[in-house]
DNA sequence: AAGCCTACCTAACACTTGTTAGGTGTCAAT
DNA sequence: ATTGACACCTAACAAGTGTTAGGTAGGCTT
């Protein structure tokens, strides 16, 4: 029974593959029923408008990286370890769902102005679970310490950089890449071993008002 | 003598917020004009095309970061300490011109195809610079071994993130993020003390055709 | 056989796009 | 006083934009 792709599936990701190569802004209606051999007006028996294509593509990409990426920051392991794990996952939403994720990445800003404050706030949610972690790491002396707002933000720019770049048909498998990718930030942060820094532990300070200085 | 600034510098500078906050596809030129009190029609006095101000921007964007990174790179000191100071040259660059800066991270793929290939060349050129201090503190022992072409766009890519989000009312001064970021890729690369392989040393290995495995 | 649903088409709508041709006024140099 | 450059305007162009209304053909159910 199991159909292979309905036409609404088939739109998102044509759509997707356009609005990475092409920008949202720059990809018409009719480029989009082009690529499936239908007339620019026949798009409107399955979507209610070009946005709502976008949204459908970021918002689905959004739940794709929360889906993979809170259940292992929730873990009991060591910050290290979930950090490590965190920055994998991340890295193969990306490199499983190049198109969609691409899109979510650089293209969410053409929604409007609620549908962008939602994923803004996903966003958020998304990074303070790294933030989190790397409180965590830095409050037990796992890892150096750091402003952990900046740290996150570099990690997550850097795996995020990898959609723009990677192809399925590059060298690099995203295996190695992710590996490459959570030994840099691992290192970053682990801390120097010859100052076994055991700080007061356990507790992790409430994040304050303003991030730094 | 010296004049505030000729008509085609501010259709630049407006071009760069209108291009940097909606995108170059998604400006028109009337929303130019508009910014200036001017008409649409009038910019064609000043300009040959829309796409003549994005070149514009973009290619001056780079010229700017090559001129600051590039002399950095080939001073006589250390790689961690060149690497530092690119770090934070790239930085500064890309804090000091935001708008340019974004607009040339962002927005280049919207040049018709020998100014794309142009830039992408200088890109690839820049990337080298960076890849190049790696490779180098790699052979000599000063930095743990990595792949230097993924670590080279590991960094830039978290540098370049720095043009998304910083604000210049923010509560970060640009030279904190700086050294935040400069300090985390220092330690991320820093070889272990423990052990101090002091590698062949002084010749660095050609890169070779494929990059990684 | 009738009705209905799905999937598509055609044609048009109101509007915006980048760009150009020709004209107007201002100001400095001749 | 004439010239010419400069900065801008108006008006239009051809093409493309997202979207809609109305129509048609085929298949499924009744």
């Amino acid at each position: 029974m199991q159909m292979v792709e309905t036409r609404r599936q088939q739109i998102e990701s044509v759509a997707s593959a356009l609005f990475r190569e092409r920008g949202y802004a720059a990809t018409s209606v009719r480029d989009i029923a082009k690529a499936l051999d239908i007339q620019g007006g026949s798009l409107y028996a399955h979507v209610a408008s070009k946005e709502d294509v976008l949204w459908s593509i970021v918002s689905r990409a959004a739940d794709r990286f929360r889906e993979r990426v809170h259940p292992i920051a929730e873990r009991q392991t060591s910050a290290t370890d979930r950090l490590r794990e965190m920055c994998r996952a991340h890295v193969e939403v990306v490199t499983q769902n190049l198109e969609t994720a691409s899109v979510f990445l650089d293209e969410w800003r053409f929604l409007g102005t609620e549908r962008q404050a939602a994923i803004a706030e996903r966003r958020d949610a998304y990074e303070a679970l790294f933030r989190r972690v790397i409180e965590e790491g830095v409050a037990r002396g796992e890892f150096t310490p750091t402003d952990p707002k900046i740290t996150a933000i570099a990690i997550l720019s850097a795996l995020n950089g990898i959609a723009t770049w990677y192809r399925l048909d590059g060298p690099l498998s995203a295996d190695s890449i992710a590996d490459q990718y959570a030994g840099l930030f691992i290192r970053a942060l682990a801390c120097d071993p010859s100052k076994p820094t055991v700080r007061p532990s356990q507790s992790i300070p409430k994040p304050r008002g303003r991030p730094i200085r």
